[in-house]
DNA sequence: ACAACCTACAACTGATTGGTTGTAGGTTGT
DNA sequence: ACAACCTACAACCAATCAGTTGTAGGTTGT
């Protein structure tokens, strides 16, 4: 069971690693800008920054490992489309750092209500 | 005026750089999650990773820089506690993605309500 | 058939990264 | 005073990264 969990968990964050990866780079967040608002081929985006063709393939491979953009042949041509599914789920990463957070304003709260309510305050416990 | 402009621009990618590679790295970001939960020395953070002190030390020393962490010194120790206002900002910026995306959605629909409503669909325009 | 185009991938290079060890300085408690 | 502790930083190493050029294969239009 737990072995199973933490296997999950390795993934998880696997999959963290790759989603983070892939948008700490201007190319890319740029790119992802782009294919977010609809469907471009490779080489048309190519065409808007000033590297190598290669270069821009790279970026676009980064992000689809990432899952973060899904490539459709079409022709002669890739057509990039971005995955709102996956910046969403980035931003539920997001909400959860938030919560632990949230979770030491409750526990202090927690604790200042313990102390009000009972005792006169004594030596406040090492955390 | 647009000159102005860049430079913010150029400072603000130089930002969501430095955040989201801060991001990239999942020793950073439980780091991250505990100093977010409660402040803790350096040392007491790097008890819990099975690397150098050093090692751990830089990995603060990224999450500093990114601005998603802050020191205090009290003693000989350094308090490290998270910045829950840079994650907010990160998630701010994938909400500006997701509106991008939702851009594309209104633009189509835009597109099919002016189709169904006027004119027999004729050629669209090549966006 | 053939030229132009689009994509994929390999091989290489310089820069950056994540880790190490070692050294040095400030703080604390006895 | 001094040992133990905490932090900071430099120097080094292997691995990864972002870019390049080059090669090769599939698609399109004439």
């Amino acid at each position: 069971m737990t072995k199973e969990a933490d296997a999950v968990d390795a993934a998880n964050e696997d999959r963290a690693d790759a989603l983070f990866h892939a948008l700490a780079d201007r190319t890319r967040r740029d790119i992802l800008r782009r294919v977010l608002a609809g469907e471009h081929s490779v080489s048309r985006l190519a065409d808007s920054y000033d590297m190598s063709f290669a270069a821009v393939q790279k970026h676009v491979a980064v992000l689809e490992k990432a899952g973060l953009l899904t490539k459709r042949r079409v022709g002669r041509e890739a057509l990039a489309s971005g995955d709102v599914d996956a910046v969403r789920s980035v931003a539920s990463m997001l909400d959860e750092l938030e919560d632990v957070w949230r979770g030491r304003i409750d526990r202090i709260d927690a604790l200042l209500a313990a102390e009000a309510a009972q005792d006169p305050p004594a030596d406040r416990p090492q955390h």
